[in-house]
DNA sequence: TTAACTGTACTATTAAGATAGAACACTAAT
DNA sequence: ATTAGTGTTCTATCTTAATAGTACAGTTAA
């Protein structure tokens, strides 16, 4: 299903970022209980040992507690989740300025980019 | 100087994306000569066969000539850098897109968001 | 020819990510 | 106590990125 997007960056960050994304989207919803690390290693197609790391990395985050011989679950305080969606859209704002900032674009192109998102974003909003 | 940004991603394709910045940028004029493997590997604190290997991939994708004895160059072809910028531009574009999208923001937090990168864009216009 | 530059090629080594497989420890229900 | 489900731990192996060091091959100018 989500499979390895960027073969160039770690599986086990870019499953932690899905995570986070579908805890932010209300997908796994506060204190919830995450699949145990062997079904989530089928679901994403990986060893159960990479998903291991994933839950204690996440673990060591706060975003998610172990209750060992029970599960994983997402963690039940909400602030801490919506904290994450802020985490997630600065970083991807930086992230967005900088990598356009360091192409040194006219005015004019930078005008059609605003644009561009704009339509995009209001585009997929009926979207995921 | 540039030194790693990101240690969860290959140094090559880190300098790779620096030196097509550069050239975006005009830094590196079509055409002209790029520092020796040896200097390169100097100035970004690596080894000279990262740089080689970084210099042999630009080659392969058309954006570096090489004289073998005489050194490596920048594409003379000044539209092969314009499309270089395009590409980034898009990508740039469209990987923001995509992590905001799947962060399930609300209307008004677009709104937002909208105003933060053109306030970010417009600001950054004197840098560089 | 020689010297000093270029890029290129090769071997060896280290480190990290990932897989494979097995075993252990805890919890809950039967 | 047994069973089946959790997370956890461990060893071994493979692959890739990166470093280190050396050597080779082409170019240019002295």
């Amino acid at each position: 299903m989500t499979l390895i997007i960027d073969p160039n960056r770690p599986i086990y960050l870019q499953i932690m970022e899905e995570i986070k994304k579908r805890a932010v989207r209300g997908h796994y919803p506060p204190g919830s209980q995450l699949p145990s690390v062997r079904e989530m290693a089928q679901e994403m197609g990986v060893n159960p040992n990479t998903i291991a790391r994933v839950y204690t990395e996440l673990e060591r985050e706060g975003f998610v507690f172990t209750r060992r011989g029970q599960g994983s679950y997402i963690t039940d305080n909400a602030r801490r989740i919506e904290r994450e969606r802020e985490i997630l859209t600065e970083a991807a704002v930086k992230r967005f300025v900088e990598e356009i900032s360091a192409l040194d674009l006219q005015n004019s192109h930078r005008q059609e980019l605003i644009e561009m998102i704009t339509k995009n974003l209001t585009h997929k909003e009926n979207k995921s």
